[in-house]
DNA sequence: GCCGTTTTCGGCCCGACTGTTTTCAGTCG
């Protein structure tokens, strides 16, 4: 939780860390009162910073000061701070920032319902610095000496406390899908409603979902909003109007919705489109798009897009020119529909002005899956139901690619038994081939990467294979610049064909490890190696960020779900979005081939 | 502190809900 110096994070000054930095010099200028666009400043830089692919340190290797106030949302003054952090390891405006402002004041802004306003009043007036001091003044009704902190305050600050301490991290999508579809099916039923479905995070297929947002269209909001706050699983109601309502819900059985946070609005059918945006955001893009309608002349919320006076008021009734559908609140902007994975404001309003939006890649795009597991390994299936199953979803073709021997946990397999596994999927090809069905199961491996960079079965067993995916499951802990060394070796070997998981990394549970993802990626780029999206949720690996470095730079991707079962076959939309965030497009993606081309691919063609 | 198909200075999105207020500030998304 403590972010206070760059040095826990090694001598390596990485983007994280100094995205993490700007963001808490953010915090603290604002409960200190600073101007708050100088405050905004900071958090749009820091969040810059972290949907960048490449590293700010070889960019400024490179190009220096220069080229940092190139990157948006970067100016002189933040350019400069890196530059220092960038030479130095350290800031010196920055430390005298932290020297000032007691940790424990962050923890008390980011509580819900406080903001830099009263958390600053409790300081100054009442010298409040931690939760634990917050706490015991509220318990004693001390708070209520303070102009604007009344008896409800007080305990909606106590409620806060509690749910801090028992937060447990951003809920993984998959929950918050779960979670989302139940309540989606519930409003359904209720009078007057038209349509219900989600929008927020959830839409835009962001890996962490913070709460999950519901839109409702209806003409009875009243009877929405009664319903929703009354479903059984609503633990407390934060706040209800007619066309706003906030709930948590409970803790359910094995945290399955773990406290998640709901949003529902509900609007009229009209106001369809541009509530629907408004409600997806980003709050980034949302912005980025209101500026450019000012900039017309035009203003844009929920309600609509609207023409606007010169004094900044709408100009006359009937000057409604947009909102039933987002097509339509897009075009009155001049602009293509944009899709929801890419509204970050990463460049989507520039590249939809320009013509240059991607076609991103669909699920129907796919041809098969290039990673899976059957029961020789870890898998819970035969290699004929795994098959059997990828037949129905109407690929054309699966790649088998247990794991190898030293993946012990795992069972993988000896040099012995995937001959024999090579021998068994041979026989079944020539089955299929019989009975004059086209589908073809690849000969495969997830063969490990050692520690040395070597690969886990001899060359001339991996030369039988059609192919090949090589990863890391073992000394995650290693350096950055040996575990670069380690898979750019395995990527040289001239036997791999994708990298899988490339950063090893399960959501909330275990961070990924270091390692120079763009030097990574030019010598996948140099050497055809493809790398994976791993569709599993706790996954999403290579991620979004990673993936717009990757097609920048031209490397091939493969979605693949890494099934353990038939039934997670199913995973692969989650691939499939995360590659949407990373602007990827069919003719990027190796499994979007039919099998001849995909086989020459692999230089088996 | 950032930024420029009106600007290198003067702007910097829009609206709902709550609580403590006699008309609005603070917070949130």
């Amino acid at each position: 939780m403590d972010n206070r110096t760059l040095t826990e994070s090694g001598p390596q000054v990485n983007n994280r860390a100094i995205a993490r930095l700007f963001a808490t010099v953010a915090d603290i200028l604002e409960v200190k009162g600073e101007n708050r666009f100088r405050v905004l400043s900071y958090r749009n830089g820091a969040e810059a910073i972290d949907s960048m692919g490449s590293e700010l340190t070889g960019i400024y290797h490179d190009g220096g000061v220069p080229a940092l106030i190139e990157l948006p949302g970067i100016g002189k003054g933040i350019a400069a701070k890196i530059e220092e952090l960038i030479t130095t390891g350290r800031s010196l405006f920055v430390e005298e920032l932290l020297e000032s402002t007691p940790p424990g004041i962050l923890d008390i802004l980011h509580l819900a319902g406080m903001g830099p306003k009263k958390t600053g009043s409790l300081y100054r007036e009442l010298g409040i610095d931690s939760i634990e001091a917050l706490e015991a003044a509220a318990a004693t009704g001390k708070l209520q000496t303070l102009p604007g902190f009344g008896e409800k305050t007080e305990q909606k600050i106590l409620k806060a406390i509690e749910s801090f301490k028992s937060f447990s991290g951003r809920n993984r999508i998959s929950i918050a899908r779960a979670v989302a579809a139940g309540l989606i099916e519930y409003l359904k039923e209720v009078s007057g409603v038209t349509s219900v479905e989600a929008a927020g995070s959830l839409r835009r297929w962001r890996e962490n979902i913070g709460d999950v947002d519901l839109l409702a269209i209806s003409t009875e909001p009243l009877a929405v909003m009664e319903a929703f706050t009354g479903h059984p699983s609503v633990a407390t109601v934060v706040m209800k109007g007619s066309t706003r309502s906030t709930v948590v819900l409970e803790s359910g059985g094995g945290g399955r919705s773990s406290g998640l946070q709901v949003d529902l609005r509900v609007l009229s059918p009209d106001d369809y489109g541009s509530a629907l945006v408004h409600f997806t955001g980003s709050k980034a893009h949302n912005v980025a798009l209101r500026e450019r309608a000012k900039a017309k002349g035009l203003k844009v919320s929920e309600y609509g897009v609207f023409r606007v006076t010169a004094a900044g008021e709408v100009a006359a009734e009937g000057e409604r020119i947009a909102g039933a559908t987002e097509e339509s609140v897009y075009s009155a902007l001049g602009l293509p529909f944009i899709a929801p994975e890419l509204r970050e404001d990463r460049g989507e309003i520039e590249a939809a002005l320009e013509g240059t939006l991607p076609t991103l890649v669909e699920q129907s795009d796919l041809r098969g899956d290039l990673h899976c597991h059957t029961v020789w390994s870890d898998g819970a299936c035969p290699i004929e139901e795994m098959a059997e199953a990828a037949m129905a979803l109407g690929y054309d073709y699966l790649a088998v690619t247990d794991h190898s021997r030293s993946l012990t946990v795992a069972h993988g397999l000896d040099s012995a038994r995937l001959a024999e596994q090579i021998d068994k999927i041979d026989v079944y090809n020539e089955k299929l081939r019989e009975s004059g069905k086209s589908f073809r199961l690849l000969k495969g491996s997830e063969v490990d990467i050692l520690s040395d960079g070597t690969l886990d079965h001899p060359d001339v067993l991996l030369a039988r294979l059609d192919i090949v995916v090589a990863a890391v499951h073992s000394g995650f802990g290693m350096e950055r610049a040996k575990m670069t060394a380690r898979v750019i070796a395995a990527i040289e070997s001239g036997r791999v064909n994708i990298i899988a998981h490339p950063t090893g990394r399960l959501i909330g549970m275990r961070e990924p490890f270091e390692i120079d993802m763009e030097a990574v990626l030019r010598a996948a780029k140099e050497h055809h190696v493809a790398m994976e999206v791993n569709s599993y949720p706790e996954r999403l690996d290579l991620n979004d960020v990673h993936l717009r470095l990757a097609k920048e730079l031209g490397v091939k991707v493969a979605i693949s779900t890494d099934a353990h079962a038939a039934d997670q076959f199913v995973n692969m939309e989650y691939g499939v979005h995360t590659a949407r965030r990373g602007w990827i497009e069919p003719e990027d993606v190796i499994n979007c081939l039919p099998l001849e081309e995909l086989l020459r691919f692999l230089g088996k063609g």
